[in-house]
DNA sequence: TGCGGCATTGAAAGCGCTTCCAATCTGCGC
DNA sequence: GCGCAGATTGGAAGCGCTTTCAATGCCGCA
């Protein structure tokens, strides 16, 4: 420790070989007897010796360096969960697998939104791209990233993207239908649907799965009235009221997500209905909102963090070159969970 | 675009200078007449030029990374809002800047925390370190950074930390005092805190500035019951019922941080107690979920997303020696949010 | 015994940029 | 008109690592 921090040069001299030999011992290469990789090993220890990444991937042209890129409105508070657990998710990820992560939140209304995004690959900083929704989905800057080289896996990337891409997520049309059968099951025969916004694909398919338990219970289009929000917990209070406000209202009102059933119940509140007993409500994801609101959100969980995770591996995978073949989908399991928002299911 | 990247060389060629002077340009460099910057910054724009990172830090010594370093449990859901809304702000200062942010999360239960930490100096790759809470008051560990001639700017630090790093916070202290003022003057009596984990020594003070407002209102420390709960909606939950069941229970809870006023408000429901007129409820920070809960929960603003830019923007001035004078605290101001879990004040 | 071929090692050449230092060019005072 | 300080420029030397590619050493087989 005097002063200097060991280089390669320092290991390759203590172990009595030559740099590029302690290289390839750091790089699992090939070609190296025990005996020599052992006394390398040997040498890094004593010397406590990290390489240097900046002069790695200088010299090797790979960052080892991951951009994740998701989309935060720069005045409203952070949706925290989703996106941070999926963030969670994926530094975990990278930790495991000796990849950094870049974090970059592009506001939803920057004119320069692709610019910035591909920025982050002509820096060369980038080896590759986690893209959240509704990245995920914008086809345009997926084909220009790939294009440049860049490989990238998407959190819940809709029908399109997926045969360009690799990509996790839950079976969201299922979820939707499996929780409208549920919901039709106790009794529910007029329901009120919070979209959440278009441009989220996946979260679309969950309305194409709640419109689709309609139809196969023989339930028609009267059978529900469609609003749409954006996933905050503000538009959720600010559509409940003239839903419930119908000529017909909804016995149950099913929201897109968390923050928005969470809107939906302080409306409900607000105008001092009893939950479920007057209205039903339920969301999608179970974030912790939905445990603590009063009372509980009965919603879909879904693994936000391990899809976070997965989506880093399924992308790693891809660099190493490990998975060669054409764009996979990984999709995980979802689950009902049903609190105290509907009646027990 | 003939598949390379320009160099630093072909700008140079194009502008008809030395390389040297291309990069005296980029860096805002003296001595460069305005004629020649000019001619260079054309040959960059035609070229589409930019930088490279990697090459950058590896001759220059110095990675424009900063560590973003904060606790979470890797079980619980990440406790979203404070350290995700810091991380946003942090993030957008280092956008501004030029800086790259690179987020680390520690387990609380890792037997190698510090070394995790200080890995990330040895690496070369962070010139400056953010400490979150309770790493802010983690004084060894500021200490070897230091050591290690790493800048640190602390998020809420402690008295101790602040005489060694840069920090930001509100006056907790304050805050606490100002909170229970008012909720005396509402005619709260017998009180009820729930504190956090004693590590976080700016949340400590909260309970300092309450103890303070009582005695300065002639109420001793039989009026107030004190747990110690760890920041989590759960153990706001677990905390509740044994306060609420002493033989002289308080009128009041309040919380260290809004989860566990939440925590507080779901166990209070779970019992029919109307709140707040069986029991009233304060949080700290106002994070969503104070405007999400029902009713909605009275609590101390504090600007989070303006901490975490602030954070940045002290370490930045120290990295680029602006600043040289000793360790500054910068104290943000903090606001009473009375909602609806308190009577009005 | 001799030779092709593979396993093992090392020397050299950069990756793209900054820093150090020497070279050249100004301007100004006398 | 001369000399010197300061302003401008460029040359060269790396930063610490990986990637050719050439040089050994070793084995088995004929």
């Amino acid at each position: 420790m005097n002063g200097k921090k060991p280089t390669i040069d320092d290991v390759a001299r203590l172990s009595g070989v030559a740099r590029v030999t302690v290289s390839r011992v750091l790089n699992g290469g090939p070609n190296v007897r025990p005996a020599v990789r052992t006394k390398v090993m040997e040498a890094v220890k004593a010397l406590d010796y990290k390489v240097n990444p900046q002069a790695r991937s200088l010299a090797g042209g790979a960052s080892r360096t991951l951009g994740f890129v998701f989309n935060s409105d720069p005045e409203s508070e952070p949706n925290s969960y989703y996106e941070a657990a999926l963030e969670l998710g994926a530094l975990r990820a990278c930790v495991t697998l000796g990849y950094q992560l870049l974090i970059h939140q592009i506001p939803l209304d920057a004119p320069d939104q692709q610019r910035r995004i591909l920025e982050l690959i002509d820096d060369q900083r980038c080896e590759g791209l986690i893209l959240c929704p509704p990245f995920s989905d914008d086809l345009a800057l997926v084909e220009t990233a790939l294009a440049r080289g860049c490989k990238v896996a998407a959190v819940s990337p809709g029908p399109s993207a997926r045969t360009l891409i690799d990509g996790v997520g839950v079976d969201d049309e299922a979820a939707g239908y499996d929780l409208t059968c549920a919901l039709i099951r106790l009794g529910h025969r007029r329901f009120g649907f919070i979209a959440g916004l278009e441009a989220h694909l996946s979260a679309e398919r969950r309305l194409d799965g709640f419109r689709r338990a309609l139809a196969d219970h023989g339930l028609g289009d009267d059978a529900c009235l469609i609003r749409r929000g954006d996933f905050t917990f503000r538009s959720g209070t600010r559509l409940t009221p003239e839903m419930l406000d119908d000529a017909n209202p909804p016995s149950v009102l099913v929201c897109a997500n968390d923050d928005m059933a969470a809107g939906a119940l302080a409306a409900a509140h607000a105008r001092g209905l009893d939950i479920p007993g007057d209205i039903a409500i339920t969301g999608f994801d179970d974030a912790p909102v939905a445990s603590i609101v009063w009372p509980p959100l009965t919603t879909v969980h879904q693994p936000v963090k391990l899809l976070g995770q997965r989506a880093v591996e399924l992308l790693v995978g891809r660099l190493t070159g490990a998975v060669m073949d054409g764009p996979q989908f990984q999709q995980l399991d979802h689950a009902l969970v049903c609190r105290q928002t509907t009646k027990a299911f």
